[in-house]
DNA sequence: GCAAAAGTGTTGCTAATACACCCATGC
DNA sequence: GCATGGGTGTATTAGCAACACTTTTGC
């Protein structure tokens, strides 16, 4: 299982495909957030100049999820909600000269979090339904992320890692409608949201619409999410390893 | 993206878990068959003749699917109906001494194939319900694979993979009810496996049994699978990027 | 004929959908 | 009051599970 390392070898890096939503642009007239991720700019060749998914080698003694966790925070001094291995990417020619291999993860950042998050020069946020071309196979990840959240949106129940602590079931079908590109039943979506029994209603309300006050929910951290890879719940928060 | 290495670093190795359905060994009294899997003796330290998963280093410019296929056939000298990535395990502590990051893969074999199986001093298949301790973290791996097939096999069609190119819907009944460990009705079977559009009726029966002959069918590869990673259906016996 | 599995029909339950309607707040 | 979204009730429908029943073979 060892391997003999002459000359140029197979370097393994770290990535992560980072979701918050954030209030539209003003310019896109669209009342409604939209999913936003940060990427960084590359400032050399291949793809100087290009945006790039925040990421880096692994460290020596560095789990994969730590390595994710820690080039997230560094990139935007943020905590996931929710963090999950995607893909490993391993083509030989998605990296002109140095054959990488990139193993991402996909993370979801809360509201509260996300409205500070560290912007610089060389760090920005784009909506992922309009992104540039991208360093490396880097559109091609985001789109896989896109597809997965997609998924685990419709039969799981992860969107509430995209709001902050307590949110109204308003707020968590908004979520829905955005990251599925549908409107759903404000009726329904209710139910089948109280019937999955992983909501908890607190006793406070959101005030200040025109409207009567929603009541406002946590959610329950009881119940375990699928697919968290082989090693259980990776996530929700705490912990790493 | 480049990473000056010094002296001991992370080595990467692809390994695969590779299903295949084969008779039940007379001692257990069962007439179905059962999921089994081929091992490969190790002949070194760590886990010095223990059973563990076939696999690798990654070769310099091989992708990652062509590296699983390659130590499938070097194995078995079988080439698989359905391949698919299942995830990177990279935890330190996983392998005592140096530092091994392995991409898995998992694969179904087709009964046609399965039986002429090479098989040798150092290769042997395993019931996959009833395995010694493997080496590293060969168990758990093999736990996440069988669950990911469970998942699959209940919410797609990829069952057919696990036997020749035509088959009974009786065969494929089977299949489900071994992987998912339960019986299922033959009538409702049949009707959703023939309401999903997946398969093709061919002209021929299978005849033998004291009963009325069983029509044959094929699978249509015109559908495409779920989740087959970002490059679109990685699999179904041929191409492989 | 008889056993056994292939294959078809029918019924009843569950859950999702569509949508009508009442409630409580800001203005 | 009235507009607006929060929240509840209910009829319709689609899909699935259960199971009775008919068909066609081997012996």
């Amino acid at each position: 299982m060892t391997l003999r390392r002459d000359v140029a070898t197979t370097d393994l890096a770290v990535s992560t495909v980072i979701f918050a939503l954030r209030p539209n642009d003003p310019l896109r007239r669209r009342p409604e957030p939209t999913l936003w991720l940060p990427l960084v700019r590359r400032l050399r060749e291949p793809y100087d100049d290009h945006w790039a998914l925040p990421g880096g080698p692994l460290g020596a003694e560095e789990d994969l999820p730590v390595a994710a966790r820690r080039t997230l925070v560094a990139t935007t001094g943020l905590t996931p909600k929710y963090l999950e291995q995607l893909y490993a990417f391993g083509n030989p020619a998605r990296s002109p000269g140095q054959r990488v291999v990139s193993i991402i993860y996909w993370a979801l950042v809360g509201t509260d979090e996300a409205a500070r998050a560290s912007v610089g020069q060389n760090v920005r946020w784009l909506p992922a339904d309009d992104l540039p071309a991208l360093a490396f196979d880097h559109n091609l990840i985001v789109d896989y992320a896109l597809w997965r959240l997609r998924n685990k949106v419709a039969y799981s129940r992860i969107a509430h890692a995209l709001l902050g602590q307590t949110f109204t079931l308003a707020e968590l079908r908004q979520v829905h409608e955005v990251v599925l590109g549908e409107q759903l039943d404000p009726a329904n979506f209710r139910r089948q949201a109280l019937a999955s029994g992983t909501l908890v209603a607190t006793d406070d309300k959101r005030t200040g619409g025109r409207h009567r006050p929603a009541r406002l929910y946590r959610y329950s951290d009881t119940e375990t999410l699928a697919d968290n890879g082989p090693v259980g719940p990776l996530l929700l928060s705490e912990e790493g390893s």
